[in-house]
Parts: C-alpha cells; structure tokens; sequence
DNA sequence: ATCTTAATTTCGGCA
DNA sequence: TGCCGAAGTTAAGAT
C-alpha cells in the first residue's frame, strides 16, 4: 500500500477517510482544524482533501507535479494523537501541505486506467462560429472580413463590414458583462487611430447582457446585441447533437 | 445504501469506483466517454465525476442545490451494458448531469460530520494592512489617509497623501493585471470629479505586475509599485507564523 | 438575494 | 514555454 499508488504504469487513486489537520504553506498560509476528511491521493501525487461539502473545490490540496512523503512523528507529535503524518511538496514553487493524521478510519487503493477525457460544446468558439456564419444577424448588409482580427493589444472576436463599406469590431461574449465592453473600447480606441480601418463601429454581443454593461456600451456608442443560440444553432447544418 | 447519504442529520460522503459515461447538459453540452472513474457524492446532494489525474478539478460535476435520482436503465440501455442509471438535477437551473452506470467495483458510505472550516492568512487584504503600516514604500513622506476609502463605484484600497499634500489612490493586486489598472482608471475618473480631492494620482501596487497591465498603467499615467510581500511581512512586528 | 471582486483559481490556445 | 483570456469559472464578501 505504501507505494503502490506512485509504480509503475498503474493509474490508482487512493481513498483515505482520516481524523485529521492540515496545514498549507505557499502562497498563502491555511490551517484545517482536526476532523473527519477524505484524503484523495492521485497518481500523479497531487492530494485532495474534501469535507462533506462546499461544491467540486477540496477544502485545500496540492496541484501537481508534486510528491508525497510519509515522515515519523516526533515524540511531541505522536503525544499529541498523531499517527501518521504527510508532507506533499509541490516540485517547483516549493509550497508544502502537511497533513497530521490520528486516526485512519478507511484505506483503499482503485485503478481506473487513462481517462478519454471530456470533450466539450457550446461554449464561446462555438458562438463565435455560428455568428461568423451569420453575420447578416447584425444587420443587411453585413458581411464578414475574418474572425479573430489580430491587432496590437490582442484580437478581435469578429471583423466585419456594414451595409455601408465601414468596419464594425464585435466582441462575442456568453455573458455580457462590463469587462467584455471596456475590452472592446480598447480595440475600438486602438482600431480608431489606423487611418486604413476608422470609423471603425463597436458591436458587442452575447447571449446575455448585464444592465450595467449595457448601460456602459450605450455610453460609449457600442451597439448590443443578443443572441439566441439555440436559434442560431438551429439554423447551423451541424446540428447533429447529443440528446 | 440507498438514501443513507441523504437522510437525517448524518454528513455522509459517499465513494463509489465505476465503469461508467457522463453526460451534461446545461449551461454547456458535455460527455465523457466509458471508463473507470471515481465518483463521488457529497452529503448535499452533489456530484463529483474525478478521474487520476489533473488538478483539483473534477472532470464534471453538479453543484448544490441539486438532486439525485437513481432511474431504471430501459431495455436498449440495459442492452448497452448499463446497470445504474443516476440523474442529478440542479434544483434553480435545471442544469442536468446524467452517470449512465456500467459495473460498479468500489461502493462505500463515510461519515464526515460538520468541517470546521478552513482558516486562511496571506491574501490581499494581509498586504492591504502591510501597505498602510509601510505606506512610506511608495515614497518619503507619503502618509496613509485611510483603507478601504468609499467612492460611488467601490472602495479604493488605500487614500493616501504624497510628500506634496497630493491625493493618491492605490490599487492593490496579489498580480496585477489589466483588470486592476481598468478598476483604479475608474476610481481615478471619478474621484478627479471632486474639487476636494482632485487632483488624485495613481499607483498600482502588486507582487506582480504583468507587462501589458504595466504598458497600459503607464500609458495612463498611473505608477507601478512591485511588492516585496517576504520583506514587508519581516518588518511587521506581528511575524509570528505556523512553521 | 444580488452584485462585485478575488482566487493556492484551472484550463486551453497561440505566439 | 510563457503569456493571455475564458471558465458550466467558483467562492467570499458587501450592498
């Protein structure tokens, strides 16, 4: 059991329920009081410790690449109640996380082999592909010049041009938020000073968008616009999906 | 086994090592191939899908408030190999997680009890007192006004004054960022409006400071202060720390 | 309850 | 490899 989670090219996860307290030590200093855990120990070394609740974050752990080292209590230690104790050691930054254990109520080691991993949908590249697509959403007349405009400070979702021949830079967001339009002031302030592009119009669009950023955008001349994705992926051909 | 993790007062936490797929359904589409995997779910009804590897990250997941519900494999799906059928429902959001079961090699129920609760020290607002006790770091005769100064938009971090009697907002950042310099842009415009306090100077104090926010602070006006937080910590006198 | 901001963020893409 | 921005961000604190 001692090594067996760390040989060879075995996958194992190893499952600890311990009395326990944890101390981190890195970029910042944390303290779990004594109690009840689930240590998660992975193949790659990287330590979980989860409660009973909170959501998918542990209560503290250790990221990878890092090592477990088992030491010997010292006296004191051991006359405080402590068992066992772990020090995981991140291999670059240095931060350490130690775990004192008193009492171990379950051990178990699990193979579980590679992981195919998860292959993902719907996020803001997908958008982004449908709006290219179409673009005449924004208007008649629109047509697209190319998605992911690189400029100085970075590249714009969507480079496009209105009925009129002028640029048009759009900012694709899920969640329109305040940080999308001061992103998009910037390109737009930037873009504004290349003779070749200006007048260079703001469309900020997403899914969704925040009262505050809308408020914001309209100050500055941005236009918003929502977008109903699911009407747009209707009109995609690609719409072969899962369920 | 059924509903022990649910019931009553208990904190359980329930382990469960499974040849199974994931599929899920809400804010975006995900699916995760058959394979071996940890499963775990938490006393409030959460779920965690973690494979060996990666960070602390489960490869999905539901967070609370949600449901469990074991549902019956029909027969195409029984055909499939699928034995155990779990639906976890988000109780606001409808979001949807789907564990289609295959064989179970690992199944136990641990109880936690309530966590104490993890007690952290070291993050922004540690610096935040640091800088106010050692405000003079950011020059001779520079004097705190006060932390946490309440503009319309938010608290500034720090008000303090230059050798000169000059108002002077300070930005603190772990790392600073573009979104810091967007953040004290806004505070400096606002409070630059006050006849009582213009004219307000600008710092932006971090650990770290990334090289566009630098450029833009620059470009801005704005001062940039890197923090020694080791150094500021060893002249504060209250330095007594775990290890 | 809603909103704002930090995070031991993690994760992916691209230069 | 390092930097930059998105994320089912999550989580904590303030309004």
């Amino acid at each position: 059991m001692d090594v067996l989670w760390c040989r060879g090219r075995l996958v194992v996860v190893r499952l600890v329920i311990a009395e326990c307290s944890v101390d981190y030590a890195g970029r910042l200093s944390a303290h779990l009081p004594l109690a009840k855990r689930l240590l998660m120990v992975k193949n790659d070394g990287s330590l979980l410790v989860h409660s009973d609740g909170g959501s998918y974050k542990p209560l503290n752990w250790m990221s990878p690449p890092c090592v477990l080292t088992t030491v010997e209590p010292d006296e004191t230690q051991a006359a405080a109640g402590i068992t066992e104790l772990w020090k995981v050691t991140h291999k670059k930054t240095g931060d350490a996380l130690i775990v004192s254990i008193h009492e171990v109520h379950h051990d178990s080691a699990h193979e579980l082999g590679v992981d195919p991993g998860l292959q993902k949908d719907g996020v803001e590249a997908h958008l982004q592909k449908l709006l290219a697509e179409q673009i005449e959403l924004l208007g008649d007349g629109y047509r697209l010049i190319r998605r992911e405009y690189m400029t100085a400070i970075g590249p714009v979702d969507i480079l496009a041009t209105d009925a009129t021949g002028a640029s048009v830079a759009v900012e694709l967001k899920r969640r329109g938020d305040i940080d999308g339009v001061e992103q998009l002031t910037r390109y737009l302030e930037l873009m504004n000073r290349d003779p070749l592009l200006a007048p260079v119009q703001g469309v900020f669009a997403a899914q969704e968008i925040k009262p505050q950023a809308r408020t914001l955008a309209q100050d500055r001349g941005i236009r918003c616009v929502v977008l109903d994705y699911d009407a747009m992926r209707g009109l995609d051909d690609s719409d072969s999906r899962l369920f």
